[in-house]
DNA sequence: TCTCTATGTTAAGAAATTGTTAAGTATTGC
DNA sequence: GCAATACTTAACAATTTCTTAACATAGAGA
């Protein structure tokens, strides 16, 4: 997995907490830990994890009262939570997604099917966050909100020039040639030779001349 | 639970189908079957289940597949998918969840077991539909209630208005085409070109000209 | 350096899209 | 069935977007 998750493990036991450290951290996971809810959550605002693993069962404050606690943290909302059972708490699991865990694992842990459930959140995770959005450098574009962030700001580019923009940024640093994007952009449409260098140019005029280089005689390409 | 949850049980096997079926009903719920994921596809078209128990392994259409198939389909992408996987099938697992499953359970089933996560499952997505009023800033809506609250003040919206402006709140700063505003808002029927900017235009009255954000030659989107 | 060609720039107006209004049609509640 | 409300349409206005044409400029190769 790219670059590093951090994960917050909570549990009461520390040999479990070292046993489950190991095991992420030698999948290149970035681990913290905590021994109940309470410093979980202390922890959890400090840290900032991807994915937060508890046992349900633990003294100060159960698992379930912590996630119930983290997901009225705005910046922990979408935090994922993963729950640790007792084969038989089969109470916990109902009351554990009521409180907004996003996945359980029983007891015993098997180290590699809890890491494989793991891949398997952070990726349904990842997918749903990345899907139009493109960021390069101090530019953001999304084309679902049909959004241009420039240095946090928000600006406006018009339909042809926002397509164009998320078009070059596609693929940074390729070159794309005249025929490419006119067959993107314009698909069967006729257009003259200026219409391009228009566009490009009002794009230029909002975020700056060096983000979209002209290779002459090719076409352009998206640079940071 | 309240009333009836439909359950659609897809197996090759008709003893698990019948095992299955049995204790279902006896929970009351209303169940149907289908003996492979081809066959469950069309199934589902008909009956609208709110959860489908498929098992992975199957002939004709795997789960997996069949997964993948029914999310694509704008009628079903909300139903809950839970699936059947033998104990050793690791990997099922995993692209299970990629197909977008809900959750699985491995073999051999334990009624008691099962059931206790489906009644998790359909709580768990009940709890989401009934959570149906949305706040942003200053403007509150109430689906159950037909209730805005604009500045705590109760506004009046018809019904195409209100249902509009839901829709386009349900995810804030989203860009909704015109395709995608009608095919939700008027279903099949078909309406003239200038319908939605009336409508929008009314939303504006009420509430204000620049919640309502204009994306020229795409749609509209709502913003805070 | 000169020349040729590709690209940059500007402003104008054509084209496309949306806004507004009012009137007509449909639906709903009583 | 009537009145009131909701919804749709059509005509036209307003606005934004897109393209073009004319000319300027830059850069590569002779």
């Amino acid at each position: 997995m790219s670059d590093s998750y951090k994960i917050l493990l909570v549990d009461d036991e520390k040999d479990i907490l070292e046993f489950l450290s190991y095991n992420l951290r030698k999948e290149s996971f970035t681990v913290r830990t905590a021994l109940n809810g309470e410093l979980a959550i202390e922890e959890a605002k400090i840290f900032k994890p991807d994915l937060i693993i508890m046992d349900v069962m633990m003294p100060e404050m159960d698992g379930v009262t912590a996630c119930a606690n983290i997901r009225e943290i705005v910046d922990l909302k979408d935090v994922l939570i993963l729950f640790l059972t007792a084969r038989s708490e089969e109470y916990s699991e109902l009351a554990g997604f009521d409180a907004g865990a996003d996945d359980y694992v029983t007891k015993p842990i098997k180290p590699k099917l809890l890491i494989s459930r793991i891949k398997a959140l952070l990726k349904r995770n990842k997918k749903k966050e990345r899907e139009n959005s493109i960021i390069i450098g101090d530019i953001e574009v999304d084309k679902s909100k049909h959004l241009l962030l420039f240095k946090k700001e928000e600006l406006h580019l018009a339909r042809k020039e926002f397509n164009l923009l998320y078009y070059l940024m596609s693929v940074p640093g390729r070159v794309f040639t005249r025929e490419e994007i006119i067959s993107e952009i314009w698909k069967d449409a006729v257009v003259g030779d200026r219409t391009i260098d228009v566009h490009v140019r009002k794009i230029r005029e909002k975020i700056g001349e060096h983000h979209i280089k002209t290779i002459k005689g090719i076409g352009y390409k998206f640079d940071i």
